[in-house]
DNA sequence: GGTTAGCAGTCGGTAGACTTGACTGCTAAC
DNA sequence: GTTAGCAGTCAAGTCTACCGACTGCTAACC
C-alpha cells in the first residue's frame, strides 16, 4: 500500500470516526480503528500532511483532527457508493418498502408524507421537491363562484396535484358568462400543459374572454413559478443545535425552511449541474454554511420530475443518507409511475 | 391601598419586570418600578405572602421572585383587558391592516400567511386553525380520473377550501360511471353540507353507486376528522431554547406542531371552554408545560369557525399577544365575511 | 397593625491557581 | 519509510476565595 493510498484510509477513518464520536479524532484512535497495521507516529505524520493538503484541522493544538469540508468531499467522492442502497439498515429498508406499498392520498399529501419518512430514517431534516405543475398535463377546470364576484379557478393535474387560484370578478359577472368561460378554459387546456400556451379565441363575450385570460393567466403564473418544497422533520435541526456554529442557529435554518424559496432553486440549482451531495460552503448559502444536503432525484417514466433530499450537518452519516435517498426517490419513482 | 391591593401592584411589577428581563425580580426593583411608595423591605413582605399564596417563587435562597403559572394567570386575568386593541404598536396595527387589505389567494393559503403574520409581529409561535370543512356547503364535486384504477375526488367548498381524496377503483371502470357518479354526488351534495348525510339513492348502475358511496364517505370522513392547521413562525421557538426547561427542548415542541393533531384538538377544548389564556401546566399536555397559549375565535357572519393563537413561553407579553390575536381575528372574520 | 431601616445570612457566579490528561510534533534510532 | 519515546501544549475540571445581589428578621417607629 502506497503512502498516498494509506493517507486515503487515516482519512476515511478519522471521517468515520469523528461522525460517529463527534469528537476531534486524535492519531491513537485511527491508529485502533482504522485497520492500519502502522503506530500512531506513523498516522501523526500522515495527518499532518493531510492537514497541509486541507483535508482536516486542528480546533486547536493539542487536539485530535476533525475533517474540513474538503475532508466530506474527499471521503464522500471516494468512499461513498452512491449507487449502494445498503447502508440503510434492514429495519429502515423495510420502513420505506411497507411505506409505498401502503395507501396514499392525493400527492400533496404523498409528498409530504415521503419527507416525514425519510426524516424519520436519516434522522435529519428532509426536503421533498414536487413535480412542477407546468409538467403535468390538465385534467380538469373549473370555475367555481364562491360569492359575489369571487371566482375560484382550479386546475387538476394528470399527477393528482391541485392547481387553486382566486380571482376577483366583476359582481355582475353572470353566471352564463362564468359557465361559458369554463367551458373554453376547458378546452383551451385539457390533455394539454401549460407549457403549451394557446391565445384563447375570443367568444364575442367581453366579460367572458375577460375571465378566461385571467383565469388562464393566475394559473399558468402559478404552475410556472411554484415548485412545491415538502419539508419533514424540521424539528431534527434543534436537536443538531451544538453541530452549528453559534452564528448560524437553528433559528435561521429553520427559518430559511420556511421561506422555501431558497431551498427550492438551491436544490434545483445543484442537481441541474448534477450534484448529488454537498457540504457546508460548498453551496454559497451562508445560512447553510455548516450544513450538508444529500440528494436524488425521482423520476416518473424515466424523466426527473422531483428530487428528495436530506438536510443535515456536515458532519452526518453520508453513506446512510445517500442509501436513504436512494432507496426512497427509487421507490417514490416507481409508485408515481405506477 | 389596601394591602390586598398592594400586594396585587407588586405581583404585576414581579410579571412585567420579568416578561422584560426574563431574571428573578427584587424587592429593591419592585420598590423603584411598581409607582409604589412603598420601601422595598415592605415588598419583601409582601413578596413572602406572594410566595405563601403560590403567585411567585423562589429559584434559589437568595435570588429575587420569579412569577409561577399561577401568579401569571392572576396578573392575565386581572390586569390584562381581553378587548384591548393596543398594546400592538401603531406599526403592527399598520401592518396588520396593510395585510388584510391586500389581496389574498385561496383560503388556505390566507390562513398559512394569517399565520405568519401574527407570528412576525408577537415574535412568537403561532397557529392558526382553519374553518372545519364540514361546517361550509359543497360548490362543486368532481371526480377525476387521474389513471387507470386512481380516480381523485374533489370537493370545492363555499369558503375556498379544497377537499381532495384519491380513491382506488376498479381499473375497468367506464368513463360513463365515473361521469354517472359525479352526477349523483353533484346533485346530492351541492349546497348542503357534509353534516348533512343523505343516503345516495341507488342508480341501478352498481359500478356507479360504489364510486358515489367511496368518494362520498371519504370526503365525509376527511371533512369531519381534520381540522385543517396552519402554523406559523416555528423557527421562533428555537430562539427561545433557553426559556424552556431542559427536559422539554425546542425540538420535542417543534414535532408536537409538525404533528398538528395534538394542537388543534388542544386548541379546540380551550376555546370550547371558553379559555382564551392558557398559561404553562394549565392544559395538560406536558410538552407544553413551559408555553403558554393566548387564542382569539374567528367569526364568519357572527358564527365562530375557527381560531388563531400564539404560542411562546409562559413568560411572554400577554398584553401584546392578546392585542394582536384579538385585532387578528377580528380582521380575518371580517375578511371572511366579505 | 402596618411600615421602615438596618443588619446578618445565603447562595450563585466569577476569577484565579492548579492539576490532569489527551493530544501533537519532533527527534533519534531502526 | 517507519517507529518509539519524550517534551510541549492546551482544554477542561477542580478548588478556593471573594464579590455582590438578594432575602429574612428584628427592633424601632408611626
Amino acid at each position: 500500500m502506497g503512502v498516498d493510498e494509506r493517507r486515503g484510509e487515516v482519512l476515511r477513518a478519522i471521517v468515520e470516526e469523528h461522525i460517529q464520536t463527534a469528537a476531534p479524532v486524535s492519531s491513537q484512535a485511527v491508529a485502533r480503528s482504522s485497520g492500519l497495521k502502522v503506530s500512531s507516529a506513523t498516522v501523526r505524520n500522515d495527518m499532518t500532511a493531510l492537514e497541509r493538503d486541507g483535508y482536516v484541522s486542528q480546533p486547536h493544538t493539542s487536539a485530535g483532527r476533525v475533517p474540513t469540508d474538503r475532508g466530506y468531499r474527499y471521503f464522500v467522492d471516494r468512499f461513498a457508493d452512491p449507487s449502494a442502497i445498503d447502508g440503510l439498515g434492514i429495519n429502515h429498508q423495510r420502513a420505506v418498502s411497507e411505506f409505498f406499498r401502503g395507501t396514499h392520498n392525493a400527492l400533496e399529501e404523498l409528498l409530504h408524507e415521503t419527507s416525514g419518512l425519510l426524516a424519520r430514517i436519516t434522522q435529519h431534516a428532509a426536503v421533498v421537491v414536487g413535480p412542477p405543475p407546468e409538467s403535468a398535463r390538465v385534467r380538469r377546470v373549473d370555475l367555481v363562484p364562491l360569492q359575489q364576484g369571487q371566482v375560484l379557478a382550479i386546475a387538476v393535474l394528470s399527477n393528482g396535484a391541485v392547481e387553486r387560484e382566486l380571482l376577483a370578478v366583476d359582481p355582475d359577472l353572470s353566471i352564463e358568462s362564468i359557465l361559458a368561460a369554463e367551458r373554453v378554459l376547458a378546452s383551451l387546456l385539457s390533455d394539454s400543459t401549460f407549457h403549451a400556451t394557446v391565445a384563447p379565441s375570443p367568444t364575442g363575450n367581453a366579460a367572458t374572454d375577460e375571465l378566461v385570460i385571467a383565469a388562464h393567466n393566475a394559473l399558468q403564473r402559478r404552475a410556472e413559478h411554484m415548485d412545491p418544497l415538502y419539508v419533514g422533520g424540521a424539528s431534527r435541526i434543534a436537536q443538531e443545535q451544538d453541530a452549528f456554529a453559534a452564528t448560524h442557529t437553528a433559528a435561521t435554518l429553520l427559518e430559511l425552511l420556511e421561506q422555501q424559496v431558497v431551498v427550492v432553486s438551491l436544490v434545483r440549482n445543484l442537481l441541474d449541474s448534477g450534484v448529488t451531495v454537498s457540504i457546508g460552503a460548498e453551496h454559497r448559502i451562508d445560512e447553510l454554511r455548516d450544513c450538508s444536503l444529500v440528494l436524488a432525484p425521482y423520476r416518473i417514466e424515466g424523466e426527473v420530475v422531483g428530487t428528495v433530499g436530506v438536510l443535515g450537518p456536515t458532519r452526518m452519516d453520508y453513506q446512510q443518507a445517500l442509501a436513504a435517498v436512494a432507496t426512497v426517490s427509487q421507490q417514490l419513482g416507481l409508485l408515481l409511475s405506477k
